[in-house]
DNA sequence: TAATTTATAACTGTATACAATCAACACATG
DNA sequence: CATGTGTTGATTGTATACAGTTATAAATTA
């Protein structure tokens, strides 16, 4: 059974690694392996998270993993009540919505603000496609993680192309928040429609008109979601992971 | 001379408190005295943080401290080299602009669906009014602070229409950053220009009309904001508190 | 049996102590 | 004089220990 685990960058793997890869310290990687914890079902909405269960499990003291909860919940990943316990945040479908609000604002203002930048051209169109290739092959082997992935992959390049790291990091807040909810796997449509979803907003990325990317961004989203039945996701992925105490 | 501190809640004031005002731990206060501080120009963008004095000067240990700081650094609000320190995040324009884009982004956000729910109704228009004019009245006694604070409170308000917490929670994050970096008095314009917009404000909210709120609110902040000398603000703060020792 | 009290265990919040890392300076060396 | 190198001090990262709070359950009483 798998169990939650650090995991320390592999030097070793780039025998000239030269790449300065800034040293993590140990509240990252404990950050890291909550979130990756939790994208897998090994915890689960609504779970209670025991600071020194934790801290042993990674193997390290309840320091780094309190700071780490702590980051965690000021991003609204993990609600904490004094002396009470920290759980991770209960999902509701009203939480849900706020979640895709803004994300469809903010993917909506970078994608504006590319198409000002006159970045909806060939070599960042190319990029995109490749991402949306990427998902077409993990969709004919199946592979519904790497799918997810490639997806994930795909809207956090398209802000990335506005080119303001603050409007990223938010992006990557409430991308990990619907990861951790979702899981990645369980989407509420077939493959196939999510990608040619992708390829509309591909094509209307590259006409550069405005106000049709708003639209575009907030249908796919809102499809891509919304129609999730959340209490038997979850029940589910329960089942298949059971090892967590329920919620009291 | 001011210097940082803690605000315990005055439990006292109000003689029968059935409120239960949620236990605030040290960390929340903590952070609470380090914004507080930033916002008065006792920390300056760029300036040092040191765990130990900054705990010393709270009177606490290097715990709480470290988990406020861990915080504020997921918020962008500190910046964090591991083994070598915490500081203020430095300022440049590029990182202001991105700013007001999201912020620009999430209040047309709010605004959009505040009129979506008809909330730009009798109540809600009388109490933004109440805002401005307190903005005037604050205005009248060339209380720069108090004037700032009522303007926060605007924009605040207006987002809260939307009633999507996630929202409002990054909302909070933006505009605390902006405190942080232009202090509670140092706005670019006169007092009145600045009330007139709000007026105008209102005025489109009143309408309903979308796009134009979008426009309102784009210029209105950037207006603001967007004229300010960046270095030369801050070497007046600098200038007015010279406690902190200055950026190596 | 139901309700209430009390004791106990589990957990979180905070403080102190120690280890690891970095920056700055003195000093030697060419 | 410039440059490299060890040494020291300061500061952050981590671990351990203790204090405070809450909840569970046993025990007592009606």
């Amino acid at each position: 059974m798998k169990a939650l685990h650090l995991v320390n960058p592999d030097v070793s793997a780039s025998p000239q690694a030269f790449i300065k890869l800034q040293p993590r310290t140990l509240v990252h990687q404990v950050i890291d392996a909550l979130v990756a914890g939790a994208s897998e079902g090994l915890i689960l909405p609504g779970d209670r998270i025991i600071e020194a269960d934790l801290a042993e499990q990674l193997g390290v003291s309840r320091v780094p993993v309190r700071e780490a909860l702590r980051v965690l919940e000021s991003q609204g990943i993990v609600v904490n009540e004094p002396y009470k316990g920290i759980r991770l945040t209960p999902v509701t479908h009203e939480r849900i919505d706020q979640l895709i609000e803004v994300r469809v604002a903010l993917e909506t203002t970078a994608a504006t603000r590319a198409i000002r930048l006159k970045l909806n051209d060939g070599p960042h169109l190319l990029e995109l496609e490749g991402i949306v290739h990427e998902m077409e092959a993990m969709a004919a082997r199946n592979d519904v993680f790497g799918f997810a992935m490639a997806d994930t992959t795909f809207h956090r390049t398209l802000c990335s192309y506005a080119g303001n790291a603050v409007l990223s990091d938010m992006w990557e807040m409430l991308a990990r928040q619907m990861t951790i909810i979702f899981g990645l796997s369980a989407l509420g449509k077939p493959m196939p429609a999510i990608v040619e979803e992708h390829w509309e907003l591909i094509r209307v990325f590259r006409s550069g008109k405005v106000a049709d990317m708003a639209r575009a961004i907030s249908d796919h989203i809102d499809v891509e979601i919304h129609k999730v039945d959340l209490e038997k996701v979850i029940a589910e992925r329960r089942a298949e992971t059971r090892r967590h105490a329920p919620t009291p």
